[in-house]
DNA sequence: GATTGGCGTCAAGATCGCGTCAAGATTTGT
DNA sequence: ACAAATCTTGACGCGATCTTGACGCCAATC
């Protein structure tokens, strides 16, 4: 459990509340000791102050979005609509406005560790491979049977959604919102121009296809070596 | 995406902010109606208002998390400390207060979302299973006795309903509003169509039928294994 | 025994969704 | 500010899917 706080006032206090519930506590007061912390050793879960010195809180969220799946809880002093919604979108799993009750942030705490508990396993090597695709999440490389895929940032993003559930059908909407972002849903005509130039890039074979559309569903990505034909 | 209300003001104020965003938005007014919704064709996700007319809310996510994990978000007008985290400690994915803005409860909707994604690998892959018959829910694959079967979009939403309820019957009624929509409901020719297309694609035998008529009421689905001819 | 209503089956036409292409518009990098 | 890359948008063909009407069957009813 990580706290990330500028005032030591705030982070005796939270830091005692959940030291007090036998959570490990660790505490930082910047955003780039918070990022390496949780790139050193992932905490269980993050509850990170907006009113950093260094970095903007919702930067910080959005970074640590990058490649890791830790639950975030927010704190902020500010009530602002807008921040609200940017740190939510930018991948932060709630928002607690001060003042607090330290009952509900505790609430609060549980949900997300819930959630993370009901989470599949977090392997995270930073590459998925399904198939002979491989793609590096840090590195923003795809690999095809050893061959450099260059793709757009968004062809990317899609991929490596579908990567992430290999074989599981993705609707349109999902990948619409987590790719192009939460005010997208209905432009499934960009999901065909991009599976169509990611089925062209990844050279992929229409009698063993990787990419597969489901009609009406979504997409779906699949080893065709390890899923034989009925 | 299932709205729980019993004030039709607030009923219609969420249900057309969430349409507006492209969303499937049903509603009902009383905690019963939502847990028959819920077992009858899960959302997404839930937004619950806590001050309904015959349960409180509160037993509502209480009841439906002993067998479901649909996202719920719950809406209050009380503020009170222990409320909330009891129904954060029941079940609910978050908990917004009255009056609240409706940017807000979009973005922590999305976030509710953004969970369920991320969460779904690990209930072991969603399989109905009726008999010999295999219905993979994640990957839109159906088997029968070890053969793929390839179902078109209605096709499968058909079989898949049905299979949600072994032996049940569903009226025609049911069948159209969850197949085809909230608009249908007195179409049975296309259930008679569906029906027939099905059986044949099941390769269902006559003397053991998997897809049982009940004649003036409904379709039900059955193991003919389980299911002996009297 | 004729009639009626619900069901199963079939097939033709209408419709919808998908893949594809390419031309702007926008963003990004230099 | 310019050029390149990327994203967005419209158009089009095609095939799958859905819808619709017709017809025969069966059982219940009169």
């Amino acid at each position: 459990m990580l706290v990330v706080d500028d005032e030591p006032a705030l982070l005796r206090a939270v830091g005692a509340a959940l030291k007090a519930r036998d959570y490990d506590v660790a505490t930082v007061g910047t955003g780039q000791a918070a990022i390496d912390a949780i790139a050193l050793a992932p905490p269980d879960l993050v509850v990170l102050d907006l009113g950093l010195p260094d970095l903007d809180g919702i930067e910080v969220c959005r970074r640590v979005r990058e490649w890791s799946d830790v639950p975030i809880v927010v704190l902020s002093a500010e009530g602002s609509e807008a921040r609200k919604v940017l740190a939510l979108d930018q991948g932060a799993d709630d928002y607690v406005t001060k003042p607090f009750s330290t009952a509900e942030l505790l609430a609060r705490i549980r949900v997300a560790l819930r959630h993370r508990n009901h989470a599949a396993a977090d392997d995270d090597d930073a590459v998925l491979r399904v198939g002979d695709v491989e793609i590096d999440l840090a590195r923003h490389v795809v690999d095809v049977g050893g061959r450099k895929v260059d793709l757009t940032p968004k062809e990317f993003a899609f991929l490596a959604l579908l990567a992430r559930w290999p074989g599981r059908v993705l609707t349109h909407r999902t990948i619409l919102q987590e790719v192009w972002g939460p005010e997208y849903g209905s432009e499934s005509q960009y999901l065909r121009v991009y599976a169509s130039q990611l089925r062209k890039k990844l050279d992929d074979d229409p009698t063993r296809p990787r990419l597969i559309t489901e009609p009406g569903v979504g997409y779906r990505l699949v080893d065709p070596a390890a899923e034989p034909e009925g």
